[in-house]
DNA sequence: GGTCCGGTCGCAAGCGATTGCGCACAGGCG
DNA sequence: CGCCTGTGCGCAATCGCTTGCGACCGGACC
């Protein structure tokens, strides 16, 4: 490896000059500084930043612990992460949280030990519970992102879940359907709870009767089909939820937007190669990552300022699985 | 933060014995040990991970340079590595190679200079110029993924692209199709020439004239179909090229599978939802992963072995787009 | 009783960078 | 000609950890 040290000598400095140089932090006299950019070409230094961290204390790393189960919606959301942290100077550690507290803890665990300057994180179910009162107490920069939690008491970035499932709600009802079902994502995150809450919000204006048989919280259509008087229109509450509702219409041969319309959380790559397009809310995933970073950022700058939560809309892609045209 | 210092003074000892308690590697009398641990416990020390990597060379992480306009394949291959590198006590950098010489150049360097233990690289069109001559120079343990070198000097893990595609190729010429067209991924790239390659040869096992005019190679199926005599049936060269193809295909009202037969590499998880589903080449992403990975790991313990160069075959899943029913 | 030896542990030298402090030299001023 | 002020640079401490070397101690053996 090459080190300053042989940059040094070859450029007949000290390694105090050589420093100076790369980082710009004193003036070095034009023509020594020649010499010692003129070594470090020859050189091929790349720097250690190793070492550097070791005496400054930051990384300029960030840690992005995700649930990696997400699927298409996190390639995107992570690519766009990617890119604002890049362009900040920052890289990025990445990790799978699995959904689960404890991989979740490790995974935190180990980015500490990284000694990342910042965290993303989308917390798991329970993560509630052990990961985010230890990361406040330990004061750790950290970014809640897509799952927010309800105490405000954190710097969080994500969608608005609450008026924009009401909103699809509402749609449905709007075309005359009176029930109206969900299925909903996975119990307990905090996503789920308020896409629940914005389809009981959507009903109530609506004028219509929650019915707790109308919702399923196991991912499945199938129960809702199964009921003696099953729902004219559903709700998808997420990507995955998504694809899962499909399978079963397509199973069943319903005819989508006839015999059943259906609305998702979400946009997909395939919402228009779908007979009939998908009628589906798209998350600005571009700009909830982009947000994330910078808060994240400027929570590493100035540890004291108030935490901030930030809710994006989404927008709603109005196609015709919903029975429009 | 928590130093080794404090755990020692903490248990009463020198912060030589915690070293050693913690990576075993000299005995400690059992009621020492004992201390150390409850010292450990109690101070929540999690070790300095940076200071570490100073001294021993190692960082135990592994770089991740793709280009993350994959999109959802890029998703269960970065999903696949993670596991597999977690699970061999390697955390991952990642970074996007956005696809050009420059930004890949500028990846790979900042991964040198973060330290990372070895390098997973998807590598760009203009990758064999610059790029990895420059690795192989300075002897960094390297994998290439997904696409490939001809080169055989360098350890890579793919799918096998040749056969599979003349496979997908002859399937159409069996069912009796004639006019065979293909639209390719972004040209040279290997896995686009490899592809095209197969498309070749399996024209050519079937008996069929290869027509450069039936080829596409800017991900476009319009200039295909708006031939004097246009293909019959298609094989889409990948993911991204088969959106696209499904969009012309829906925008010109074609029905798949009886005007025109459609066939594609990648799978993807809309395949059965879309009507008729679509046959595709299921690479096996998650067994790339995991190969790469070991294959990485083996290569940083004994960087002398020869080059391996790892083909996996993707599997034919048979649907109903080609005309099959 | 002296020597040897195995078992336990601490000292201190790095790893490669950053950075406070201080020295050397030169020019300007009285 | 002495003094002061800049400018340009180097010395050495430091970050938290690993590890070669050696100190110390009690028991076994002759």
């Amino acid at each position: 490896m090459i080190t300053m040290r042989e940059v040094a000598t070859l450029a007949g400095v000290s390694i105090t000059t050589v420093s100076h140089v790369i980082n710009e932090t004193r003036s070095v006299a034009p023509e020594t500084k020649e010499r010692v950019l003129k070594a470090i070409e020859e050189t091929g230094y790349t720097g250690d930043a190793i070492a550097r961290s070791l005496v400054t204390g930051g990384t300029k790393s960030l840690g992005l612990a995700v649930s990696l189960v997400s699927h298409p919606y996190f390639a995107e959301l992570i690519a766009a992460i990617e890119n604002e942290a890049t362009t900040a100077g920052y890289s990025l550690v990445l990790i799978d949280t699995r959904d689960t507290a404890e991989s979740e803890q490790a995974a935190v665990r180990m980015l500490r030990g990284r000694r990342v300057d910042g965290l993303l994180l989308t917390p798991s179910a329970g993560a509630g519970g052990a990961v985010l009162p230890e990361l406040r107490r330990l004061g750790i920069p950290t970014v809640l992102v897509d799952r927010l939690t309800m105490s405000q008491d954190m710097d969080q970035v994500g969608p608005e879940n609450v008026q924009s499932t009401s909103q699809l709600a509402r749609h449905l009802a709007e075309l005359g359907h009176r029930r109206i079902g969900m299925v909903t994502g996975q119990i307990g995150l905090a996503t789920t709870d308020e896409r629940v809450l914005g389809y009981r919000l959507g009903l109530g204006r609506s004028g219509l009767q929650w019915d707790e048989d109308l919702v399923s919280s196991d991912g499945k259509l199938a129960p809702l089909l199964d009921l003696e008087s099953p729902p004219t229109a559903v709700v998808a509450g997420d990507h995955m939820v998504l694809t899962s509702v499909m399978h079963e219409i397509r199973t069943r041969g319903l005819r989508i937007g006839r015999d059943l319309a259906l609305v998702s959380y979400d946009e997909v790559e395939w919402s228009e190669l779908v007979e009939p397009a998908l009628t589906t809310m798209a998350q600005p995933i571009e700009e909830i990552g982009r947000t994330a970073v910078r808060l994240l950022l400027s929570r590493i700058t100035d540890p004291n300022r108030p935490p901030e939560t930030i809710r994006l809309a989404p927008t709603l892609k109005h196609r015709q699985s919903c029975g429009c045209h």
